[in-house]
RNA sequence: GGGCCGCUAGCUCAGUAGGUAGAGCAACGCCCUUUUAAGGCGUGGGUCAAAGGUUCGAAUCCUUUGCGGCUCACCA
């Protein structure tokens, strides 16, 4: 696709991105803003928010813009509760009312317990492609780097306020303060503030340890904005253009409704142009995944069974205001067809006016589903399914379905060994039960069975090593008609002796194919044996 | 109570710069004596939740209603 076409497609993120140019004007760069609060495992919903950020950079920087692509964490949050399956829980509750940048690390060894929750991400977001410049709000608030917006922020106290409670069901009283304190003695946000000390100092006394001070905002790592004031107050400093939320916010009387009103009024910066988006449901999987991670997906869960294109497909397919599934059941295999249906369709572009136009949306879909360049010629390609079988054959080992395949391109290694890899991981986990099978060997011996079936797998033995892979798959599979024939069998019986000899079950995979695939040396061996 | 989203073929859903309704599965028919929920070819099937409006023309835009789901009014 050219350039010249894309301003016409109509995929959401280039939709988005044409609405960014249009709201806000031709600028020389554009701020995209995503974030989250690392005060637990960062699950694959909030991911729906960082992917859908992501998504919308590629369509502006498509279009020739310069985008600068942030992400917020929100670890001056404080320590609420301690989430469940967590070690250490008594050493953790000494730490609840402090910010989780304060938090120690039970679980691995970085710096903080907010720390631990943002590298885990950090650490795997390159796999799908997104590099975004991180901002870490402790830090920023801790060196007072914010010193400005807070005291914008104090400064039009009963105008924010007069904001917040338009909205609030227990209005804030009128000594309320738009800041929060971390006590400087106790490091717990149990703390009043008590008045203003000219213009930059903030007087406060804690409930807990009783201490009572006044802070220069200028100096002090004490004190943080409330999130709702906080959001329009980064806005403004970043400059942000761009930046969706969940449903959570955005409803009436939410946290982007008030946070608007902030921007505008306190802040004076037009609030980014912004969309919602939904949550991310999960089907099937039961019990197997997040063992790890408690109690939710992590996107480190989902690359275990979709390759990295795989997953940016699902979410770039998906319009981001509708809910969706991602499945671990039998809907991965569904999925990973149609993603390679739309794979070989990009490279093969209709002619019929009638489907240019699917076959456009679907070719945007399959651009932004790359985690890197779009490649020039249709990649290697193969059936998942043929894939799962392949695997079970050979055990799991991808080196040797490799080289049983013979026909991978160097340039397309790395991408199949990743599908190997997940295609393996589904059929140990979440593959039914039908769907499983490993090769008997020749040490196993023979499966009991009635001697007319016996001596039919012993006459198709010998039929396998005199012409399995010599002749084509049709001939052969006449000749294995005319054995089933020899020896007066139904198609079921015959086909289901021969599974129980070569896998121990009465079905499997279909059988001509699978004898091609499993060669003719084991087949005539394990056969053989009857 | 407010807000948002959904309601399209039996099922799951595509279909937003408005222009004669689509896919997959299921069903049905024919073919293949061949099967892990991928055999092949073909066929039928929808008053696009309901009503009204704008328009030459609406599944698509506006209004109202019904049903379903989520969310806010505490914190982030």
């Amino acid at each position: 696709m050219d350039s010249e076409s894309k301003p016409f497609s109509t995929h959401w993120a280039d939709i988005t991105a044409d609405r960014i140019i249009r709201e806000r004007g031709e600028k020389d760069v554009y701020v995209c803003a995503s974030g989250i609060t690392p005060s637990g495992t960062v699950h694959i919903g909030n991911f729906r928010e960082i992917i859908s950020v992501e998504l919308v950079v590629r369509a502006l920087r498509d279009r020739g813009r310069t985008v600068r692509f942030i992400y917020s964490w929100d670890d001056y949050d404080v320590f609420r509760k301690i989430p469940e399956n967590m070690p250490q829980k008594e050493l953790l509750e000494t730490f609840l009312r402090k910010p989780i940048t304060l938090v120690p690390d039970v679980l691995s060894d970085e710096a903080s317990y907010a720390a631990h929750n943002e590298k885990t991400l950090e650490k795997v977001l390159p796999e799908v492609g997104i590099e975004p410049e991180y901002i870490y709000q402790a830090e920023r608030y801790r060196a007072s780097k914010y010193a400005e917006g807070m005291k914008t922020a104090l400064d039009h106290r009963d105008d924010i306020r007069r904001q917040l409670n338009a909205h609030r069901t227990t209005l804030l009283a009128d000594d309320w303060y738009p800041v929060s304190v971390f006590c400087t003695r106790c490091d717990r946000d149990t703390t009043r503030v008590t008045g203003r000390d000219g213009d930059y100092g903030v007087s406060y006394t804690c409930d807990s340890c009783g201490n009572a001070e006044t802070v220069d905002l200028r100096k002090t790592s004490a004190l943080k904005l409330p999130w709702r004031i906080d959001w329009p107050m980064r806005w403004s400093v970043e400059g942000v253009d761009f930046e969706p939320a969940g449903k959570d916010h955005h409803s009436e009387g939410g946290s982007f409704d008030t946070a608007e009103l902030t921007s505008r009024e306190v802040f004076g910066h037009e609030p980014p142009v912004s969309f919602q988006y939904d949550f991310v449901r999960i089907k099937g999987g039961s019990g197997k995944l997040s063992s790890s991670s408690g109690e939710v997906v992590s996107l480190s869960d989902v690359l275990r069974f979709y390759q990295p294109e795989v997953v940016r497909y699902l979410f770039a397919g998906t319009r981001p205001n509708s809910e969706f599934a991602i499945s671990f059941d039998l809907d991965v295999l569904k999925i990973f067809e149609d993603y390679d249906k739309i794979e070989r369709n990009y490279y093969n572009k209709p002619e019929n006016p009638k489907k240019i136009k699917k076959w456009e949306k679907d070719a945007r879909i399959y651009e932004l589903s790359q985690v890197g360049a779009v490649p020039t010629t249709l990649p290697y390609q193969i059936q998942i399914r043929h894939l799962t079988t392949l695997l079970q054959i050979y055990s799991g080992d991808i080196d040797a379905v490799v080289s049983y395949l013979g026909d991978v391109p160097e340039a397309d290694l790395e991408r199949f060994r990743v599908r190997a890899r997940c295609a393996w991981n589904w059929v140990n986990d979440f593959a039914p039960e039908d769907f499983r099978f490993s090769l008997r060997t020749v040490d196993d011996g023979r499966v009991d069975m009635a001697d007319n079936l016996a001596a039919a797998v012993r006459t198709l033995g010998v039929l396998a090593v005199d012409k399995l892979g010599d002749l084509p798959e049709k001939e052969f599979s006449n000749l294995m008609y005319d054995v089933m024939h020899e020896h007066s069998l139904e198609s079921a019986e015959f086909f289901t002796a021969v599974y129980q000899a070569l896998i121990g079950k009465d079905k499997g995979p279909r059988l001509l194919n699978f004898l091609h695939v499993v060669g003719r040396e084991t087949v005539s061996g394990l056969l053989g044996l009857y």
